[in-house]
Formats: structure tokens, C-alpha cells, sequence
RNA sequence: CGGGGCGUAGCUCAGCUUGGCUAGAGCGCUACGUUCGGGACGUAGAGGUCGCAGGUUCAAAUCCUGUCGCCCCGACCA
């Protein structure tokens, strides 16, 4: 490719927008430009990365027995009716009303979709395992994109699903394709990390998620310092906290008149107490009679709505609108306690934190009290028919999981995999005959990969002052040969051969044949990051040499101009050697 | 959805507080000349409904109201 007449669109000045380095970058680099928020036209730098990327993970799906087909992105309501996922994913599903006043989908995944295809197409045990993906677009109407492409509205994913007959095929699947990730993200050249997950909206009994670990990540994973154990931090166990050794007697309940201290800072403000001793309180609604449900936790913790759900047989519960929560507590928000209120509710969960305090400060459910010298297990229960002790809150700092202190670190997830079981196929009838001639249900798995967020997460791994540093597996081109002076016709003529030469070896390379000053050029080639570059000048010339220079390596190399292609081709093949993954 | 901020040239922004001359700078773009191995320099030029709509005023980029868009923070608060 010559570069002339190639839109390259680099830029000099950071967009006021972006603010994490693959964000700016990919803008300054030309490879994406913003249309809308959360909406970014890929120009043809970024394409061809994007295409890499694609064409690695096609031939991993390819080589792991999966069959790629292409589903529509406009999906028919009813189907995610059925499942009552329109529901689950609330505003985030987007949608629109045809001309014929039907409700359409704008898929943000496909299990429905999917599943109908392949109940259509699977009849037989001796189908199975089938394993269909689709590398296509997915919209979310995302309550807040940022981060460039790492949280858009659009964006490209790679979902597979398989369907299974029985749990210990679809163990073998989900096996396969958890290998198989693992090859696309070594090819790709972004390190990562597995970690247990949570199913989210997907449902079904469990999940990895694969995350790049770096500071611009939206996730939080956690891990012990021996990696035995690492999850995200909505799935992350932890170990009950051992208990306070109990206070001798604590003087009964006294009520404090905390005016205007709802939350927890201002509360411990007013009482000169620290948030560690502070017993939250807070009322969910869940299920269809909107049952209500109190959750205590202590006041430096963080409830998960993960665990939650996962307590209440997979229903997610939602924050109570204030007018429950007053007519719950008798009290405005920012005052609900857990004395005297546990007859009033549904059902309880107490974190294990709760249980293990000696004494604390807790609301009152009168607005603007608190009440101190609050002991659990004495002036509220610990157990009933309706009360639960459990871990419902989020891992944090110090606390560990069997016995082994555990670590915080951000990440951006780029793949996850999902068993779903029978989830989909129930409901939407992906059914099989067995050897007997009965009728099953198939188990199901799927599995995504966010295209975009390989890119970006590959850059946020690799750059320098200087711009981007590929991995040559993805980037826009392996080489780039440059000329540092253009008008020079010997030197053109160097550089043609050598660009000529390296296509004849089917090298993706770019020449930059623009008449530009050698600065603006090697700039723009750092910018960019191709892996390797071979600068031609008058000044190497005249000894009958040329310039090799890795990207990564702050040194270049000079070599004889009849060596120039074979020295270029061994440093390509180094920089693929330890991208390539050994087969079995 | 709540709080804050911003919409002025293709891009990054100044000008607005305290209304007033032909609305500016840098980058980018065009032409010419000099230059030519780490984002050159000079000269000349193209490019603007100052987000949109209304209002106040002799006069609005500037003040007021509304509206649209964008960005940041929060939205698990008790």
C-alpha cells in the first residue's frame, strides 16, 4: 500500500475528549474518528486492525470445530419476550417500531437468535456438539459510552454459541472454547488474565471472563497473591470477617439527633466515628408481588446486586423507590436502620460483616436520628424464617478468601464465556432426538470476544511518548518502508524495490512515497506503530546502506541495501515468534 | 436521571466578566519561493449563519429565556 493517496489522518492535537492513552491515540493516529457519542467511523488504518483481529479470531473458531454464520442485527421483539430478557436488559436494549408498528431488537447479543437457528437445524444426537458464531455488529444504548471504543454504543463482537446433549458435552465445549481464547489473545498479543464471573442478563450456572489488566479498565478483579483464586469483583467470594471479640455490656440503644446526616461521611462527621462502625441499611423491591427486602451491611462496604440475585434464586432485586422506603421506615432515605424493622419486610440479609461487629451506629428509621450502642444479635435478630447471614457485599481492601489475603487490580474485559444450560433451549425449543428416539433439550453455551476492545486494550498495553506500538499480528501493516528524502531518485528507487520486493514475499507492507520532510514522516510513523521500519536516505545510501528499525527498540540497524528484504523478513519472523501458539 | 462544564474556522482554543470598529490565534488546507534525516520558514490566500430559536437593546459571539448537542462526575444513597 502506498501512502500518498491513503487517508492516514494523523493529527497533531489530542481531542479534548479523550482521556485514556487508546482513546487519544487511536484518534491521533487516524484509526477511528467520533461520529456521535459513543458512535466512532473506523477509517482505514483502524480497519485493517480491526480486520486482523477478525481474521485471528476466525481462524481459531475455524480450528476449534465452530462454523461461522451471520444472523440479523434487527431482531424481532417476541423473541426476547419469550425469554423475558427485554426486561433484563431494560434501557440498554435498543429498539424501534416499524413501519407496520412492530417492535424490533437491535441485537446487543444473539442467544435468542441464535438458539432459534439452530433449533431449526439440529434434529439428532449425532448433530451434536454444534458450535455456530457470527462476527458482527452489536448495539447498546449504553446509559453512559466513554472511553472511546472501549465502552461504545456500537461495537464488534464475536459470539459463538453451542449446543450440547448432555452436561458433560457441554463441559467439553465450553472447555474448547476457553482454549481457544486463550490462542486468540496470545495471537493477538494482549496479556490477560481468566477470572471467575458473574452470568449477568446471560444467566446460566457459570462463567469466565478474560481481562487485559490495565489502569483504564472499567472492571475490578480480584486475586490472591498466589493466583490460586481470581474473580471479578461481582463474583468475588470473600471469607466472613472473624468476630469482635463482644464488648462486655454495652449500655442499652440511645437515640442521636443527627440533623441533615443521611449519608454515611456526613453521619460519622457529626458522630466522630468512622464508617467501619456504621451498620447500612438499605430496602430493595424483587419479584413479581414486589417483595420487599432489607440488606444491612457494614457502612464501608459496598453492597452487590450480584450476590443478591444470586441469594434470591436469580432475581434481581431493584433499590426501593422512596416512598416504600419511607413507608418501610417511617423515615425519609438516608435513615433506615435494622432495629425494629425486620418484622416489616419480606426478607433479610445480613452481611457476615454486620454479624461480626461488637457494636455500631445504625438509622434510626426516624428522619434525621440515629440510634448508637446498637448490638447485633441483641437489639436485632441474626436468625428467623426470613433472615439470612451471607456474604452479600463486594470484596474489599483487606479482606481475604480461605485464609489468603486478596488483591484489587482494573482490567478491561475482552471475552467471556457462559454456560447457559438449558436456559435459551427451554424456552425457545432447541431440542434433539437421543439414541432412543426421546426428545431432549439441548444444554448450551456462548461466548463473546469484544473486537474493538482488543484493539484498544492492545494499545493501552503498548505505546510510548511517541504513539503506538503494535503487535505486528495486528497491526495495520508489518512494514513500512519510508523514503527520508523523496525527491532523491536513487533513493525512491532503493525504497521501491525494497517495498516491491517485500510485497513479492507477501509482507503487509506500506510505503510511504509522500513528499513530506523526513521528520513528519518518521513522526507519523511512530504514531501509528507499525512494528518495523526501513528508511531509505541519501545519507545511509551513499555507503550502500539502509535503516532497520524496530518499533519497541529504541536502537535501528544498518544494513547493506541487498540485505535490506532479508534482514526485514528474519526480524518479522521474530516479532511473530512469540506470538505463535503451540499446537498440542 | 441528578450535579458541573462546554458549544466561536476542518482540529485545538482565545474573545464573553464590563454589549460597540472588518470576530482572532496556533495547527491543518491552497499557491509561490527558500528549505529538505525527527512534526521547517517566508509571502499570499481559501475557510465562520459565533449550536439553534426567541427576547432585551440604537447595537448581541458577549446579557436574558427556551431548546438541541457534547464532555466530566455521581447515580449502591441510607
Amino acid at each position: 500500500m502506498k501512502l500518498d493517496k491513503f487517508i492516514l489522518g494523523t493529527v497533531k492535537e489530542v481531542p479534548s475528549d479523550a482521556e485514556i492513552p487508546s482513546h487519544q491515540l487511536m484518534i491521533r493516529s487516524g484509526m477511528i474518528r467520533k461520529v456521535a457519542s459513543g458512535t466512532y467511523a473506523y477509517l482505514p488504518l483502524g480497519l485493517r486492525v480491526i480486520h486482523k483481529i477478525i481474521e485471528i479470531v476466525r481462524q481459531e473458531m475455524d480450528a476449534a470445530g465452530a462454523q461461522e454464520v451471520l444472523l440479523p442485527i434487527v431482531q424481532p421483539m417476541e423473541l426476547w419476550q419469550t425469554t423475558g430478557r427485554d426486561q433484563d436488559y431494560g434501557q440498554t436494549l435498543g429498539h424501534f417500531t416499524d413501519r407496520h408498528g412492530r417492535e424490533n431488537v437491535l441485537s446487543p447479543t444473539a442467544e435468542e437468535v441464535m438458539t432459534v437457528v439452530g433449533a431449526n437445524e439440529i434434529s439428532s444426537y449425532k448433530q451434536l456438539p454444534v458450535n455456530l458464531y457470527q462476527i458482527n455488529t452489536k448495539y447498546r444504548d449504553e446509559f453512559r459510552p466513554r472511553f472511546g471504543v472501549l465502552r461504545s454504543r456500537e461495537f464488534i463482537m464475536k459470539d459463538a454459541y453451542s449446543f450440547d446433549a448432555d452436561e458433560i458435552m457441554l463441559e467439553q465445549s465450553y472447555r474448547n472454547m476457553y482454549d481457544a481464547y486463550c490462542n486468540v489473545f496470545k495471537r493477538c498479543g494482549v496479556e490477560y488474565v481468566i477470572v471467575e464471573a458473574e452470568a449477568g442478563e446471560m444467566g446460566g450456572s457459570g462463567s469466565h471472563q478474560f481481562t487485559v489488566p490495565c489502569e483504564s479498565g472499567e472492571d475490578v478483579i480480584v486475586y490472591t497473591e498466589d493466583l490460586a483464586y481470581a474473580a471479578n469483583i461481582e463474583k468475588a467470594a470473600v471469607d466472613p470477617i472473624s468476630p469482635e471479640s463482644k464488648t462486655a455490656d454495652v449500655q442499652a440503644i440511645t437515640e442521636i439527633y443527627t440533623p441533615g446526616s443521611g449519608a454515611i461521611d456526613s453521619v460519622c462527621t457529626y458522630l466522630k466515628t468512622v464508617p467501619e462502625k456504621m451498620i447500612k441499611c438499605m430496602i430493595y423491591v424483587f419479584g413479581p408481588e414486589n417483595k420487599i427486602l432489607a440488606c444491612v451491611v457494614r457502612g464501608d462496604h459496598e453492597l452487590n446486586p450480584e450476590k443478591l440475585t444470586q441469594a434470591l434464586g436469580g432475581v434481581a432485586p431493584e433499590l426501593a423507590p422512596e416512598d416504600i422506603v419511607q413507608r418501610i421506615t417511617g423515615a425519609k432515605i438516608g435513615y433506615a436502620g435494622p432495629v425494629g424493622l425486620f418484622d416489616k419486610v419480606d426478607m433479610v440479609f445480613i452481611d457476615h460483616g454486620v454479624a461480626a461487629m461488637a457494636v455500631g451506629y445504625a438509622g434510626a428509621n426516624k428522619t434525621e436520628y440515629h440510634i448508637g450502642n446498637v448490638v447485633p444479635g441483641r437489639d436485632f435478630p441474626l436468625d428467623g424464617a426470613n433472615i439470612k447471614v451471607i456474604d452479600i457485599r463486594n470484596a474489599a481492601q483487606g479482606d481475604t478468601w480461605q485464609g489468603k489475603k486478596l488483591l484489587f487490580k482494573r482490567g478491561i474485559e475482552v471475552g467471556q464465556v457462559f454456560k447457559l444450560g438449558d436456559k435459551y433451549s427451554k424456552k425457545l425449543g432447541a431440542e434433539y432426538l437421543d439414541e432412543s428416539g426421546k426428545r431432549q433439550t439441548c444444554l448450551m453455551g456462548c461466548y463473546g470476544i469484544g473486537i474493538n476492545r482488543i484493539m484498544a486494550s492492545a494499545i493501552e498495553l503498548s505505546y510510548d511518548a511517541d504513539g503506538i506500538i503494535w503487535p505486528i499480528s495486528i497491526a495495520p501493516f508489518e512494514v513500512l518502508v519510508t523514503t527520508a528524502n523523496p525527491n532523491d531518485e536513487q533513493v525512491v528507487a532503493a525504497a521501491e524495490k525494497i517495498y516491491q520486493e517485500l510485497l513479492e514475499n507477501d509482507i503487509d507492507v506500506a510505503y510511504d512515497d509522500r513528499n513530506q520532510r523526513a521528520g513528519v514522516k518518521f513522526k507519523d510513523a511512530d504514531l501509528i506503530g507499525i512494528p518495523l521500519r526501513i528508511t531509505v536516505g541519501r545519507k545511509t545510501l551513499d555507503n550502500g546502506e539502509v535503516e532497520i528499525k524496530v518499533r519497541r527498540q529504541s536502537e535501528s540497524q544498518l544494513v547493506k541495501l541487498e540485505m535490506a528484504v532479508d534482514t526485514a523478513l528474519d526480524k518479522i519472523t521474530e516479532l511473530w515468534q512469540e506470538l505463535i501458539v503451540e499446537e498440542d
